[in-house]
RNA sequence: GCGGAAGUGGCGGAAUUGGCAGACGCGCCAGCCUUAGGAGCUGGUGGCCGAAAGGCCGUAGGGGUUCGAGUCCCUUCUUCCGCACCA
């Protein structure tokens, strides 16, 4: 009698894995068909939760059905090593970020390896290396070549106290995360960006082809979040100024309602506008105000409505009615042309901010049918299309064909044309920090603006260096790294100190997975050509936008560059949901973490493997739970015992379905017909839906269907039984492979289970011979009769209708209908 | 505020295509076994009425479509996630 000993086994087989190297992905290898199987890089911050655990435990069991399949299989892993919490573990506690980092990762990856993860390891990166980091600067050499990556002005949230640039996380509700009582202001400084703009109808016509293989959800938000809008540039003249405002609108059939026009505190012009008018000295105050606070869309979209009365008035250009101009915190300077028509009848944040400050309520459009709306007592805005009034030529229009035809004549009378807009913005690149890739360029003297050339790459981030968390940017203090020549004059120079955005990173990291040691290109172009597209993707919904964004305009930029022949680097998406403790997202900063290690010395790792995926369906939140996890503890058990005590003997028979073997008796039948039921389902479920917790569900009650059948030596020939432990084992493999080489070995097998194929279906066998059909008389079940699994729907319905339960209940009445969906139910409608 | 999801027993969840609501697991209750253990085994477990047979109610609330709705439609509420410098 054995007991069942996760420690000894794990780290048994993982050894024999590691030696026989059976997860080695083979480049072009043109015999098998391959699958690229891909897991989120993690960020190295030193703890790895049974939140990351998940992750990798999907991706894991789909590598390794994938393989049992017969596919050539890439799985890799890496670390997306740069970014801030390495500086805050500096300023915090003087290690140095690449020590805090690369400790990190030694520690994360021995968890990797303790849940024995069939990752090749041949194939791991770390983004801080420069033979990593080199090719991040290639790629904005590229970029920058090709207008692709520029520099303009724009704001940073700024701590006057640290004299240092937050990053949003380090705001908080608009106080420094270091000095509470210090107002985070908003300060403009000069700054890269990367032009994602350029390619936004792209990324949008490219969402259709991604439907079926992406999430639904991840497809909306990222059509929301590039947001193209349709609508009308407008141009309002000022009075008595020698100038005009524009504005950006979707709604120009509103435009006769409009009662101010509301520029942002931002705007170009406003000083201009603000040019000699009285109380100037308190409108500047007021401005400041604006334009310093938090830089945060939430913090500005959640603040109060505020604003001041500019003095100026614009006319406007359809109605000729004059219309005071007010600057508002409402109004975004960065998105369409940073002025808007505030039409308070028809927009809710114009109503809200009309309540505020009594600006004129006009309605202009009316609802096509219900109450008519009146302006004094209107509670909301009305936003639907409805029909024009009070519109001049235009009353009387829908809404639908007033934009068409205001936008033409604005067009013809050149005070206006439709235009098309993008909520996306260009991706800001610039960080003033020290822990990232530095950007390959200098600023000379002379020739300005100087890419480092290719062959001086990479720029390599200077060790050493000091981080306070305050004042300048650190690289800006190594003289001797910051002082160099002019690649072009050869004059003195200074190399930028900005480094890049982390997202730069994660954006083609799963190109270097494919050709990870290449020093002479980022990938070589035939390797990368066999492993992608990537076939699996898996990641939490976090990353549903920003970083899938990121990475699909790489893609596409790699495309224009004719490094790869493709123009999405995705083809399915899965997007598991979060680990939850006490309700809230595992983190560790909450301190509410479950540690893998912790996991994987107290109960195994293919226990946490097991629990992760039984205790919900992958794609939605998991309430950890820890008495939750007994009970796959519990179940494994079970099944070690079950084998146990069977395979001494079954060791050296010759398994063989009871099919196979002819006569069979009821139990055989029975026992074979439970394996292939739950083949076909498990099966399905790892095709298709991915519900590991409906297949462990039924894995459980074929082992409980197994010991109910005890005694498993009477009635049962060995070779019948072997074959079904066999499925059972073999099944189990891909969720919780190490017991699975054990059971697996106990039967009797010298090859791994890492060498097997994935058991073949059969129909026949997986077939009931009798079947209980419920019968419902009004659409309540009042009998269920047992048939043969093949009746023909006339004997059903008759059967139905005779039941002894059904007979009385049906007796004398007017029978209207009979539904019977054959196998499943009969309906009898009476009246 | 904008955008995206999700609401089913005491708990995690199942019900794959509109067809038996609550599979499987946790917890709890009762019993068995025992070298007394947080082990193992057997049975029970949505609510209400009933001795039972059985009946009625029940998938966040309200309304609708249908022979039939957890599933489809409308509406209200609640919770969670993202919002561009966290990764």
């Amino acid at each position: 009698m054995a007991e069942y000993d996760p420690q000894r086994i794990e780290s048994k087989w993982q050894r024999v894995w590691e030696e026989k190297g059976v997860f080695r992905a083979s480049d072009g290898d043109s015999a098998r068909q391959k699958y690229y199987v891909l897991e989120m890089l993690p960020y190295p911050s030193g703890t790895l939760h049974m939140g990351h655990m998940r992750n990798y435990t999907i991706g894991d069991a789909v590598a390794r059905f994938k393989r049992m399949r017969g596919y050539n299989v890439l799985h890799p892993i890496g670390w997306d090593a740069f970014g801030l919490p390495a500086e805050n573990a500096a300023i915090k506690r003087g290690i140095a970020p690449r020590e805090w980092t690369n400790a990190n990762i030694a520690q994360m990856k021995a968890v990797c390896r303790r849940f024995g993860f069939s990752y090749d390891w041949q194939r791991e990166i770390s983004t801080c290396e420069p033979d990593y980091y080199r090719w991040n600067q290639w790629f904005f050499l590229r970029m920058l070549e090709r207008g692709l990556a520029y520099r303009k002005r724009s704001r940073v949230n700024w701590c006057p106290q640290c004299q240092t640039v937050l990053a949003n996380e380090q705001v908080i509700d608009g106080f420094c995360w270091q000095h509470d009582a210090t107002p985070v202001e908003a300060k403009e400084i000069e700054q890269w960006f990367l032009a994602t703009t350029k390619f936004a109808d792209d990324l949008l016509e490219s969402i259709p082809r991604l439907e079926g293989g992406w999430p639904e959800r991840v497809l909306r938000m990222q059509e929301n979040w590039i947001g193209k809008s349709r609508g009308a540039r407008v141009k309002f003249a000022v009075e008595s100024a020698n100038t005009t405002l524009e504005v950006f609108t979707t709604r120009i059939d509103t435009i006769y309602g409009a009662t101010a026009l509301v520029i942002a505190a931002g705007h170009a012009k406003l000083d201009e506008l603000l040019e000699g008018v009285q109380g100037r000295a308190a409108m500047d105050a007021q401005i400041k105000s604006m334009l310093q606070r938090s830089t945060k869309a939430a913090d500005i979209a959640t603040a109060e409505k505020e604003g001041f009365f500019t003095g100026r008035f614009a006319v406007n250009p359809f109605s000729g009615d004059k219309m005071p101009i007010w600057v508002g915190n409402f109004v975004l300077a960065e998105y369409g042309t940073g002025a808007v028509m505030c039409v308070p009848a028809h927009d809710q944040r114009d109503f809200e901010f009309a309540k505020e400050y009594r600006l004129a309520i006009k309605v202009v459009v009316q609802p096509v049918s219900g109450e008519r709306l009146n302006a004094e007592r209107m509670a909301e805005a009305y936003t639907e299309y409805g029909r024009l009034e009070n519109s001049g030529e235009y009353s009387g229009l829908g809404s639908e064909e007033a934009i068409g035809k205001m936008a033409a004549d604005a067009e013809a009378g050149s005070f206006g044309r439709a235009e098309t807009t993008y909520r996306l913005k260009d991706w800001g690149v610039s960080r003033q920090r020290y822990w990232g890739t530095p950007i390959p360029v200098v600023h000379c003297a002379i020739d300005g603006i100087v890419a480092v050339p290719d062959n001086e790459l990479p720029v390599r981030l200077p060790e050493n260096v000091t981080i306070t968390g305050q004042g300048q940017s650190p690289l800006a203090s190594v003289p001797e790294w910051l002082n160099t020549t002019c690649p072009k004059c050869g004059g003195p120079a200074r190399r930028e100190t900005d480094t890049m955005d982390t997202f730069v990173d994660s954006s083609w990291y799963f190109y270097r997975y494919t050709d990870p040691r290449n020093s002479s290109a980022p990938f070589d172009k035939a390797i990368a050509a066999y492993w992608f597209p990537i076939d699996q993707y898996i990641g939490g919904v976090e990353h549903a936008i920003l970083h899938l964004i990121y990475s699909r305009f790489f893609c596409k930029v790699m495309n224009d560059l004719g490094l790869v022949n493709h123009r999405e680097p995705v083809t399915r998406l899965f997007s598991q949901g979060m680990v939850l403790k006490d309700g809230a997202k595992m983190s560790k900063s909450k301190g509410n973490i479950v540690g893998a290690i912790d996991i994987a010395e107290k109960y195994g790792c293919d226990t946490g493997r097991l629990y992760t995926l039984f205790a919900a369906p992958p794609e939605k939140d998991l309430e950890w739970s820890e008495q939750g996890i007994e009970g796959s503890a519990r179940f494994l058990n079970r099944l070690f015992r079950l084998i146990d005590k069977h395979g001494p003997r079954l060791k050296t028979v010759a398994s063989q379905t009871a099919a196979n073997a002819g006569a069979a008796t009821p139990k055989e039948k029975l026992l074979v017909r439970r394996l292939h039921q739950t083949l076909k389902r498990v099966t399905e479920d790892f095709e298709t839906r991915w519900h590991f917790n409906t297949s462990i569900a039924l894995i459980m009650e074929m082992v409980n269907e197994l010991v109910a059948q005890e005694p498993l030596d009477q009635n049962v020939t060995p070779a019948t039984l072997k074959s079904v432990l066999e499925g059972l084992v073999l099944m189990l493999s891909p969720m919780a492979p190490h017991i699975a080489e054990e059971l697996w070995e106990m039967l009797g097998h010298g090859d791994g289970v890492y060498s097997q194929k994935w058991p073949r279906y059969r129909e026949d066998l997986a077939r009931e011979e009798q079947i209980e059909v419920p019968v419902q008389v009004n659409g309540r079940v009042r009998a269920r009769i047992t048939v043969a699994a093949g009746v023909a729907e006339e004997d059903l319905k008759a059967r139905a209708m005779s039941d002894s339960h059904v007979g009385p209940l049906i007796a004398g009445k007017q029978i209207v209908k009979v539904v019977v969906v054959p196998g499943k139910l009969v309906n009898v409608v009476v009246r």
